[in-house]
RNA sequence: CGCGGGGUGGAGCAGCCUGGUAGCUCGUCAGGCUCAUAACCUGAAGGUCGUAGGUUCAAAUCCUACCCCCGCAA
């Protein structure tokens, strides 16, 4: 089928490429997001889409918003079959999705109506879901409200993190879409709505989102250790006779033993950073002081002392 | 020129402001203690102090330029 495939986010890749790769499907144009200045010295950088379709020597188009009139212009003269949207990081107008001929599809990592939004990879760990998946949907105005073609689903690990999470979404997705586009094409493929009465809703991550709350569970405090892993990763403060700096935490271990003030250092050894949470404790394992690299917490601690009584948590001013 | 932290034996850090013997915790190696050990004791090896210049009798420390790592921000 003509496809044209809409992306920026690199979870989309193996999909993407997937179907640059394909005999049964033509990639006739790729839309993504403009090149944006980023990192310390604000270079400007493609995506990793872009990269990819660089590569392959496909047309790009790079609208600043994807409404305006000569974007969807240029989409319309390619003449797709179907449109293939996955971490685009636009809301497409009506005016797009009726544009295929066969169907305007959206792949969203998670097992709709469950988790519908920006960020479903970090919601499912930090909600302590059992399975996640990938969902292949057609596309409706609503964000993510699409009645669902077909879903691929797996039991999570218990040591699940947004990166290993979003890395099996992305490995499993080719094949979710190859499935969904062969059923199309066969006439065949379902077409069922969503149950919006099970709809979640997850707003766009930020920063703060990752910081830890030492009053709340340890199991709780755990899952979103696992689900800001790598990004944008969870945090908190650390004391310092320059005031409180910010201390990343990548993965720890729940304890059942300890008790302690809420953030209380209880133990810090070779094998971690024992703190207090509202019912046992959090063992922090590895760990990055602003300004640091990532280090396990025993290396850290060489370095940096920590006696049993420091609070952590403690926000600046 | 977006803001900020940092580069010191293999690892993590102190020392720099107020130039003048290279320090701490750990690791490594050897020996000892022990039924035994990741524990403890004793000893040893190992450093162009990011790079290149400059100032000085003397630079890890002061000045200049550059390279690299990281946090914020996007």
């Amino acid at each position: 089928m003509r496809i044209v495939y809409l992306g920026t986010g690199d979870i989309g890749l193996p999909v993407l490429e997937t179907l640059l790769n394909s005999s049964e499907h033509l990639v006739l144009g790729v839309v993504t997001q403009p090149d944006k200045p980023v990192g310390r010295r604000q270079e400007m950088q493609a995506s990793p889409v872009k990269e990819l379709a660089l590569r392959y020597h496909v047309p790009i188009f790079q609208p600043a918003k994807v409404r305006e009139a000569s974007a969807v212009a240029q989409i319309q003269f390619l003449r797709p079959d179907v449109i293939v949207v996955m971490a685009y990081g636009q809301i497409l107008p009506r005016v797009i999705l009726t544009i295929p001929t066969v169907a305007c599809l959206n792949l969203h990592a998670s097992l709709l109506p469950r988790h519908r939004g920006a960020a479903p990879i970090q919601a499912a760990i930090e909600a302590g879901d059992r399975d996640s998946g990938v969902t292949v949907m057609y596309m409706a105005e609503g964000l993510d409200t699409g009645d669902i073609l077909l879903k691929r689903s797996f039991r999570l690990g218990r040591r699940e993190t947004g990166g290993s999470l979003h890395e099996r979404i992305a490995k499993l997705s080719p094949d979710a879409l190859l499935e969904a586009l062969f059923l199309l094409k066969q006439g065949r493929a379902p077409r069922i709505p969503q149950v919006n009465a099970d709809a979640t809703h997850v707003s766009k991550l930020n920063r703060e989102h990752g910081e830890i709350s030492w009053s709340a569970t340890r199991d709780a405090i755990d899952r979103r250790i696992r689900a800001m892993n790598p990004w944008p990763s969870a945090y908190t403060w650390l004391p310092t006779a320059d005031g409180p700096r910010k201390l990343k935490v990548f993965s720890c271990i729940q304890s059942r033993r300890g008790r302690g003030q809420p953030g209380e250092v209880l133990r810090a050894d070779k094998h971690g950073i024992l703190v207090a949470a509202a019912e046992g404790a959090i063992l922090l394992r590895e760990i990055q002081l602003e300004g640091k690299r990532r280090m396990e917490a025993r290396e850290f601690l060489l370095g940096h002392p920590l006696a049993a009584g420091t609070k952590l948590g403690i926000a600046p001013e």
